[in-house]
DNA sequence: ATGATTCTAACATCATCATGTGATTAACAA
DNA sequence: TTGTTAATCACATGATGATGTTAGAATCAT
């Protein structure tokens, strides 16, 4: 038996969600509130759902900041994100806060159902213009680099070393040359990437532009 | 009518899929090869697919490059990775490298001809298990830090100067303090961090690991 | 063969960084 | 009041980094 919990502020909608689900074989939905807070006045003196149903927008603290207090107190709840919202930052911003889904607010009730029980299963459950949005990012995140920039092989050892904060003499004894072989490396790598200090080719690396 | 492309070496899985694709109404599946070479072959020669279909594991040049050399050329078109891997790094360069959906091999058929149906709704496929890989990324992204390690709002913006590949001058010239403070908050943040060099402080912060 | 890259290396020099020590001021909590 | 923390500044010194110049050996494509 599952047990769901709700916040949102629209009460029609709460209701209609709440009564679906509680009338499933499965699942038990004891919970439905207005805001944040008051879920978790409930989650101090209850027992914990296994699933959150959350909006966004609500009254007092947003659900997002809602998301990371629960996911902290209470890590093992999982939560979906359910909003009208789809811009890239509400998605990804409910993604790095812990939420386990993301579902828009025109998902059918059964699909809602279907949802929950795929989250029970180890699936995430994710509305399909969501799941573009997140692949879409990924997708974005390799073509940043140009062709010119293109470092060598060993010009990407001396940069993994850079990565794991060595010094130039430690980068030599690592790769088994010398320091100064280090520093024309060095150089030419800064040539090519436009830079002139570590710190630079750093963030130029960790942002994914190289 | 959707055309439908598939690379796939398994001749029993290969024969069956474009079968039943090509069975559908709405569906044509004019062409299943063994490897990326040979789909090559075809996409220079005929109209092209809107989506194929690819494995990863294949004969000659693998799937995931293979799908960044069909993307470059032919980016108008839409790849789905069918395949048994379900590990993250084949997952995460797939989607790198263009993939529109993942889908894992157990997939049956007719949700595979749904994925596709999703897919040119503007959806993005993905198996459960691979929805909950590619969430889980993300909420792995943020709860790194740990308490101890905070850093004043101060510390934060020299911080954001080491970002931007600044000088402890120019740091001091940005902040309107003196070199000598900027020295003093780096030696309180590298206590705090546990590092020592400049280097390190930018990779931890870009990891996001302050 | 010839030229272009890449990797290797040395020498030199000035700038910047890392670190130690010590100190003043303000804010805030015990 | 006293202790703590954050932010500010100074002086000093050895280590490391950034940059210029030069050049031999290996690889590879024209």
């Amino acid at each position: 038996m599952a047990i769901i919990g709700i916040v949102e502020d629209n009460k029609k909608i709460r209701d209609l969600i709440q009564r679906y689900l509680d009338m499933q074989e499965e699942m038990d939905c004891p919970v439905a509130t207005d805001s944040v807070e008051e879920m978790l006045e409930f989650l101090e003196e209850h027992q914990h759902p296994d699933v959150l149903l959350m909006d966004i927008q609500l009254p007092g603290m947003s659900g997002i900041k809602g998301m990371e207090i629960i996911k902290s107190k209470y890590p093992e709840i999982d939560i979906i994100m359910l909003t009208v919202y789809h811009d890239s930052h509400k998605i990804f911003d409910s993604l790095k806060a812990g939420a386990s889904g993301y579902l828009l607010k025109h998902t059918s009730l059964p699909e809602i159902k279907e949802s929950i029980e795929n989250l029970m299963k180890g699936g995430a459950p994710m509305s399909p213009q969501i799941a573009r949005k997140v692949i879409t990012h990924f997708n974005d995140m390799a073509p940043k680099k140009n062709e010119e920039s293109m470092l060598t092989s060993r010009e990407q050892d001396i940069v993994n070393g850079l990565l794991d904060g060595l010094s130039y003499k430690m980068i030599a004894d690592r790769l088994d040359i010398s320091i100064d072989t280090v520093r024309a490396h060095i150089r030419n790598i800064y040539k090519k990437l436009h830079v002139n200090s570590k710190a630079e080719v750093i963030a130029k690396s960790l942002r994914g532009e190289i």
